[in-house]
RNA sequence: GGCAGCAUAGCCAAGUGGUAAGGCAGAGGUCUGCAAAACCUUUAUCCCCGGUUCAAAUCCGGGUGCUGCCUCCA
């Protein structure tokens, strides 16, 4: 069996081979640190995080490398806004990303470079290229000729004589042609700059990209990402750069997330429906966000709302509830199943489906029925009166793997306390006596603190509401 | 104008040639001191019209509607 992956290049289902066995060079493109991330934001940061875990799972030793956009036109208009500097700016929302992305349940990449850090990676790339003739100095400012890259287009599908159609000529430009994209952009008055061979300045958006895969994983690499609003011109110009300085293809599988849209519309400033992860994990569970976003194929779109929210909350407590009630069940099993070994190999073949979903293209939404399919069964199997713990470890173990393959926690949060667990006994008492009147109480009191007790023929259970 | 994608039940969503997974919500039932959880039953002529085929949600052509990219954007 092996891994299948959709490539935007060829538009088609490709069997993963690596370039070296076992290993998987991959690199994500971050966001740019101006602000708290967005949902749109997120869904990358959790959708490529769920492939290398896969990735790993699978048995490959995976290098997984994601920048920051530390310097553009975007934090320098912001560090005028707030009258601060750039890299106070873009340090403060770096460590807001770690927060908000962590929370989410996605892990750090190896490295995250960032643009400041690697300045003369940059520079030494535009030069480079100068040298080679596929970039030229005007003004202080750099652009790529992109004209003589022959293959342009050959990502987003475009002829360049199709894009220079709908390019816009600027009056002035320093461009040689319209095509033409900064490579290195000449500073302004007051604005943060570097020195280099074309005077004080900084880089442009996409030179970054190619400068730090270079640098971190080589002239070649397995798996580049990002959402799929970056095909162009974003991934396009990044490859450009790169295999016109190496002459070898810059990445074997490009992999584009589709778009968020907010209650059906476009997220956008102009129609003020931005939602920052920031606030929503103040709402709602951040593992929900997650698993909502993995209920979606990665390639499709995905509406955000809150009815969907909600109706997403309901289904992963269904999950979660049956992990805990198999988590119940196990202090009291007495090992006498019927027919234990064909629940094992239960387990086992929908550890195999599991497998077979993910390794087609990283389809979650067809793995999480797969969650669903195990929850089914696992219930199914605690209505037996007598269970046997190997099998409801079985279950319970298998949950746990493919739950942390997806990023997803069954921890539950804090512990009991003293008090809560003395009500418990007390109601346990009182139900024996038939005083259902203080049993209820008792468990009203319990439900006010957000603990949901549920009696079962084994015993009493509870769980976090 | 060019390029690309999408349209599946009240809602979300998988499925790319063999007769519609899964979840949420709804209805009915079982179990329970009452609940909860769970289980069982139940809910779709796959946007429209043609075509190819023994067979189409799936392929082809034509509509209609929606969206993205071509300019900063995950």
């Amino acid at each position: 069996m092996a891994i299948k992956i959709y490539n935007s290049v060829t538009r088609q289902k490709e069997t993963f081979v690596p370039m070296e066995e076992g290993k998987v060079k991959m690199y994500v493109c971050g966001p740019t640190v101006y602000n708290y991330i967005h949902i749109g934001n997120a869904r990358p940061a959790i959708v490529f995080d769920t492939v290398r875990n896969y990735l790993q799972y699978r048995g490959y030793d995976v290098t997984f490398v994601s920048n920051f956009t530390d310097v553009d036109d975007k934090l320098i208009r912001a560090a005028k806004e707030l009258g601060e500097d750039v890299p106070t700016i873009s340090e403060r929302f770096i460590q807001a990303y770690f927060e908000d992305v962590s929370a989410l349940g996605c892990k750090k990449a190896d490295v995250h470079p960032t643009v400041m850090e690697n300045m003369d990676a940059i520079i030494e790339f535009v030069e480079a290229l100068v040298e080679k003739g596929y970039a030229y100095e005007s003004e202080g400012d750099v652009y790529y000729r992109t004209r003589k890259f022959k293959e342009y287009g050959k990502l987003s599908q475009q002829s360049i004589d199709e894009l220079r159609v709908g390019a816009r000529i600027e009056v002035g430009d320093k461009k040689q042609d319209a095509l033409d994209f900064a490579l290195w952009k000449a500073a302004k008055e007051g604005e943060i700059s570097w020195d280099s061979p074309w005077g004080k300045g900084r880089p442009g958006w996409h030179i970054e990209c190619s400068a730090m895969v270079r640098k971190y994983l080589g002239d070649t690499i397995d798996i580049h990402a990002g959402g799929q609003d970056l095909t162009f011109p974003h991934h396009e110009n990044e490859i450009a750069q790169s295999e016109a300085l190496t002459g070898k293809t810059f990445a074997r599988y490009w992999m584009h997330n589709g778009y968020i849209n907010i209650d059906n519309e476009k997220m956008s400033k102009s129609l003020g429906n931005f939602v920052l992860v920031h606030d929503i994990i103040q709402q709602h569970d951040p593992q929900v966000l997650r698993f909502f976003m993995l209920s979606v194929h990665y390639r499709h779109p995905i509406n955000y709302s809150q009815e969907v929210i909600e109706n997403t909350t309901a289904a992963f407590e269904r999950l979660k509830t049956s992990y805990q009630n198999l988590k119940h069940r196990l202090q009291v099993s007495n090992g006498l199943t019927d027919n234990k070994d064909s629940w094992l190999q239960k387990v086992k073949e929908l550890h195999e489906q599991f497998v077979q979903e993910m390794d087609d293209d990283f389809n979650t939404a067809n793995a999480i029925s797969v969650l669903f399919e195990l929850s089914k069964q696992a219930n199914y199997y605690l209505m037996e009166k007598n269970t046997d713990k190997e099998v409801i470890g079985a279950f319970m173990h298998e949950y746990e793997v493919l739950f942390s393959v997806l990023g997803l926690s069954l921890e539950e949060e804090g512990l009991l306390d003293e008090d809560i667990e003395r009500l418990i006994e007390e109601r346990i008492q009182a139900r024996k006596d038939r005083n259902f009147q203080r049993s209820d109480e008792i468990r009203d009191q319990l439900k006010s603190m957000n603990i949901i007790l549920e009696d079962t023929p084994q015993g009493t259970r509870w769980k976090r509401g």
